[in-house]
DNA sequence: TCCTCTTTCACCCGTTGGGGCGATGCGTGA
DNA sequence: TCACGCATCGCCCCAACGGGTGAAAGAGGA
């Protein structure tokens, strides 16, 4: 049995990775975080730490650097979007003993994660198919809306979001809405922790790409 | 001959308008700048101030009565996209003598100008034909490219602006074209100079309606 | 040749935004 | 009835952004 965590921002792609992996029966994911708690982490002691990194943070090769060295005896694999080559070069250097692009299919998903395991280093392998699809359709297999719960926007969230697309501040959103401005900023933040985002740029581009 | 000052921050429209109306025989364009400077526009002393009142500024009532108060001799005529009939009513109030909306014909443009200086009062008419299109016109007009200059974008503000709009910072725009944070801010204040704009998210929805 | 445009970079300053944290009502449904 | 999600608002902190000013170097056209 190969015990899994996951450090993962979105909640979606969070929680169907934990299903699907705890579907296979030589996976058992022990933990799920969207931040990285080096206790939490220690008490699971995971044969295999699946580590987020994104887009944002430049330390996140530190990031995975500190897990290596704090946790000996786990290994990590680290997942991006569009990792640059000498991004990799670099997180190989730091002790990362896996590498999964988020466009991976889930059959290259597994193989690296029990690949790991077995103690192979495996490197960003050509992938054709789509990871994020595949969790897509998990999230709606299981409990159909319960998932999308997560990341569906409310009333209000929705409102802010159009008008955020359309360049207004927060201060102009709360006029508009007739609310204060502390109040859309915690609509603004909600609606970033839903989608993982972190700026509201990002949350213009998002809500461009919806309307296509 | 009338002599004008006019008030407008799009240079497009400025340029535009001070060609259109330095055509006329009886008009001659003595100032146009992006922004009010009492001190400037005391010196040229023009019999007419148009005054561009955009949708961005609360105080532009204030900026009207300004001017008013500070050039009795001067009658001012405020331009304006979409003004509501309060508004109107309210810079009536402190003293505007014409009002002329954006989207209103050169004829009505001009003659609102000549019926201003001749002492008149004129209130918004009921237009038809669109200004904007016909200082496209006269822009493309004379010397060609010369005018769409002012607002075409070079290579590097493209760059800038397709990076904005799929929601990078300023730092993120900087290391991928590997050039100073500084000058990303450069050419962002630029393009929103050009633009008449007042954020990157602005920006942001601008180039998202673009590609449409 | 000179001048304009483009691109580059710097410093300063005030405002906004992102993030953490807590708190209060109010409806809905278990 | 009680918990939960939603919407509301507040405060603090610090980094990022918007805006102004200034400057220097190279490209290209008049």
């Amino acid at each position: 049995m190969i015990t899994v965590a996951i450090i993962e921002d979105n909640r979606l792609v969070r929680e169907g990775m934990t299903d699907m992996l705890n579907e296979l029966p030589d996976v058992k994911v022990v933990l799920a975080a969207t931040s990285l708690q080096s206790a939490m982490l220690k008490a699971a002691c995971p044969h295999v730490v699946l580590l987020d990194v994104g887009l944002r943070d430049k330390n996140s090769l530190r990031l995975a650097e500190a897990v290596n060295k704090e946790m000996a005896d786990s290994r990590v694999i680290v997942m991006d979007l569009l990792p640059v080559h000498e991004e990799i070069a670099e997180f190989v250097n730091v002790g990362v003993a896996g590498f999964i692009l988020k466009d991976a299919t889930f059959e290259d998903f597994v193989g690296t994660i029990r690949s790991v395991a077995d103690g192979e280093r495996v490197l960003p392998p050509r992938m054709t198919g789509t990871l994020f699809s595949q969790i897509a359709q998990v999230a709606v297999r299981r409990g159909g809306a319960a998932a999308l719960k997560a990341v569906r926007m409310t009333k209000r969230e929705r409102e802010v979001i159009a008008l955020i697309a359309i360049g207004m501040s927060n201060k102009e959103i709360a006029q508009r809405l007739n609310i204060a401005t502390d109040t859309v900023k915690s609509h603004v933040r909600n609606v970033m922790e839903k989608l993982a985002l972190h700026s509201r740029l990002q949350i213009a581009a998002y809500a461009h790409s919806q309307d296509d």
